[in-house]
DNA sequence: GAGCACTGC
């Protein structure tokens, strides 16, 4: 490609809108509410957090942070003081004042008195306003925590800690006394706590156990805006123990609340952010990648030195060739006036090393260009941009009942996804988006992401709703409900596992199905793990399913392929990735979980001991429901017939023509080449996952004995005609 | 012969 091709490129012409996005003199941003419309139910109230009355009678208030306190907190936690100080009265005069500058102060009275009148009541401000921190103890300090605590919910667990520890030094208290946060291997609480910082996972959790949540007499579900699948489900669990605890005599009344930033103030904070000129393609571009290049080359000619441009892309694949095609054109003597331009390339499967690389500072007379993923929308950012150039779409995996796949496919993104990537290019001054659809595409967009629950196997979620007593799946309180479709696979797979049976219309928890509810896994990991005593296993199978739990274990740097591969080759099984996954953790253990072992072998460190962590947690859950820690040793066939037990429905038949057909939906698919089974041609093969990118792929597989499958579900196997 | 990105129990 040239730089000719590209100065009569398709997209040189902008529409300039909204000349300066992020004044906040008004909010720049006119969106629908981001939070879906929450089913208020008759003792329900919307409370402000500040109470100025225009903002009121819209409904709620987009509260502006004057202090910068907590804006990081979900970063970092900034207050690395000893126990000590903070004893010191003029640091807790300090704190004191802090709390009471903040948005929510002048809203106390009347948030508490909204609390006392109603059950359920949702507060809407942005991060920074201090709800998260403030409401806790404002229910404290009234002393309406007399007879249960107060439970805060959060999407993240850095969040939870980080926020308990400041809660706790607010109140002058020890983190894990009064004040404590209970997350995923980790808690600081005691009998007396009373304000809890949980991610919403863990309630969940919780919940099974306790389905009235009678410990709390205040849940508060922060950033509901996120609409993560646990925060869904709680959503709906919370409504229904508060239903039953205010129509069983002598239970005392749960109380909600609902906690939810708005998006645009949200992300778009004074002090945080710069005005950024918008432009819109003028008419709709056939070829995105080809715009959005052609935009790099117009700023890069315009733009003085060190004005760094990000570029949003979906893929790897894309990225790559069009950094090196940026690299090509740079080279054309046209530009040698222009500074000088370096591309890096920026996603989650590039090796540390290079990932760096774009933190490094632009040097004198350079310009940097980002084309990156939407790792850089919220996970990271880059210093130094004041272009952003969005091609507004992004990979999105969704999984599809019909066929049991994950679809990884290129999807339009939302209008809050839109302003995210554009508010990367006001960071640290004022800053420009280009944005390489029309104005008229932008506003086709949804709002908002389709929520996590719509777009997700929902084995799980059942399993849980149904282990808490809810009886009717189907009717159950969604904030938005899942298709027929999805709930019917749900359904029709845990039949399969045994851990439902069907009694007069209604599904009914099996002894097998309460024992799978308790393990923190998907139901066929559960169930794996429940027949390792029958197949004398439970110890393998164990390690393979904390590994599964895990992320990559493998480490591929570029460079040093042939040496990856050569190590890799120590650990790799005939039988598959499985029982290579269980060498790996063998060895592992073996040296000791030793780092500089990790290294040498190509493995992730980090992940093999988060890994080990997941054992121990289940190895624990085995206790408590009884299943018999068993070895077997070698006899790894006994280990892959124990993996087809929770996973036989991920079947796959060699055909006459060299491919392979999933059993139970019968659609073609391929061994992933990562496979250690890639390049072999077993008859039948047992996967884990199929997703469907370029092609339908069965990543992490092992070799079955149709025989096995006979044995254990003949039914199935029969209808599907497998040969013995 | 191929890998969107997170989070969480």
């Amino acid at each position: 490609m040239f730089v000719n091709e590209l100065r009569e490129g398709v997209c040189k012409e902008w529409t300039q809108e909204l000349k300066t996005m992020a004044g906040f003199q008004e909010p720049p941003i006119k969106k629908a509410k981001n939070d879906r419309s929450v089913d208020l139910n008759a003792n329900t109230s919307q409370a402000p957090t500040q109470p100025s009355p225009s903002q009121a009678a819209n409904g709620h208030l987009k509260a502006r942070d004057s202090s910068a306190s907590f804006q990081n907190l979900k970063h970092k936690n900034p207050h690395k003081r000893s126990p000590q100080k903070a004893k010191n009265p003029e640091h807790l005069r300090n704190l004191l004042s802090q709390r009471h500058a903040l948005p929510i102060f002048p809203a106390r009275a009347r948030l508490l008195e909204e609390f006392k009148k109603h059950q359920t009541v949702i507060v809407i401000g942005e991060t920074g306003s201090g709800k998260t921190t403030q409401i806790p103890q404002y229910i404290h300090e009234e002393r309406l925590d007399r007879k249960g605590g107060i439970c805060i919910t959060q999407p993240r667990r850095v969040a939870a800690i980080s926020i308990a520890k400041r809660v706790a030094e607010e109140m002058d208290t020890n983190l894990g006394g009064l004040v404590g946060y209970s997350v995923r291997f980790e808690e600081a609480v005691c009998p007396a706590t009373k304000v809890k910082y949980v991610t919403d996972g863990m309630l969940l959790r919780e919940a099974i156990s306790d389905p009235l949540l009678s410990k709390y007499s205040w849940i508060l579900l922060d950033e509901a805006h996120e609409r993560t699948i646990n925060t869904d489900v709680l959503f709906g669990i919370v409504k229904d123990a508060q239903k039953t605890r205010r129509s069983t005599p002598g239970q005392d009344p749960l109380r909600l609340l609902i906690m939810s930033a708005t998006m645009d103030v949200d992300h778009f904070q004074p002090g945080r952010q710069h005005p950024i000129e918008m432009f819109y393609a003028k008419k709709q571009q056939e070829d995105y990648v080809m715009a959005t290049m052609t935009t790099v080359f117009q700023i890069h000619r315009e733009a003085p030195p060190r004005h760094d441009i990000l570029l949003f892309l979906t893929g790897q694949e894309e990225i790559d060739s069009v950094t090196a095609n940026l690299r090509q054109i740079a080279k054309d003597g046209s530009l040698a006036e222009c500074p000088r331009l370096r591309v890096l390339p920026m996603y989650a499967a590039l090796p540390a090393h290079q990932q760096l690389d774009v933190f490094r500072p632009t040097a004198e007379g350079e310009r940097k260009v980002i084309v990156s993923t939407n790792i850089a929308e919220t996970s990271i950012t880059i210093p130094g941009i004041r272009f952003v150039i969005d091609c507004g779409r992004a990979k999105v995996r969704t999984y599809h009942p019909g066929s049991g796949f994950d679809a990884l496919k290129v999807r339009k993104i939302s209008q809050a996804q839109a302003w995210q990537r554009t508010g990367r290019a006001g960071r640290e001054a004022s800053g420009n988006c280009y944005r390489a659809y029309t104005r008229a595409e932008f506003d086709a967009m949804d709002v908002n992401p389709t929520p996590e629950i719509l777009r997700s196997n929902l084995s799980s979620v059942m399993l849980q709703l149904l282990a808490m007593g809810i009886k009717n799946v189907v009717t159950f309180d969604f904030i938005d409900k899942p298709s027929a479709e999805h709930l019917e696979a749900a359904m029709v797979q845990l039949t399969f596992l045994g851990a439902v049976v069907i009694k007069s219309d209604c599904l009914e928890l099996t002894e097998a199905g309460r024992k799978m509810a308790q393990f923190p896994l998907e139901p066929r990991y559960a169930k794996v793990i429940l027949s390792g005593p029958e197949h004398g296993c439970t110890d393998e199978v164990l390690s393979i399913i904390s590994m599964l739990s895990s992320e990559s274990i493998f480490v591929n740097p570029a460079g040093k392929k042939e040496q990856a591969a050569i190590a890799r080759r120590k650990f790799t099984s005939v039988e598959g990735d499985h029982i290579t996954l269980l060498k790996v953790f063998r060895a592992f253990k073996a040296a000791k979980k030793n780092k500089m072992w990790c290294h040498e072998n190509f493995l992730n460190f980090r992940n093999l001991m988060y890994a080990t962590e997941v054992r121990k947690q289940l190895v624990q859950v085995c206790e408590r429901c009884g299943v018999a820690l068993t070895s077997c040793q070698q006899k790894t066939d006994s280990v892959r017939r124990c993996l087809a037990t929770g996973l036989f429905t991920s079947v796959a038949e060699l055909q006459l023509d060299g491919k392979y057909l999933t059993l139970d939906t019968k659609q073609e698919a391929a061994l992933h080449p990562t496979s250690a089974l890639f390049g072999g041609k077993p008859a039948y093969v047992l996967f884990t996952e199929l997703v469907l990118t370029g092609k339908a792929y069965m990543h992490l597989n092992s070799i079955v004995d149709p025989q096995w499958l006979h044995d254990i579900a003949p039914e199935y196997f029969r209808k599907k005609h497998v040969k013995r």
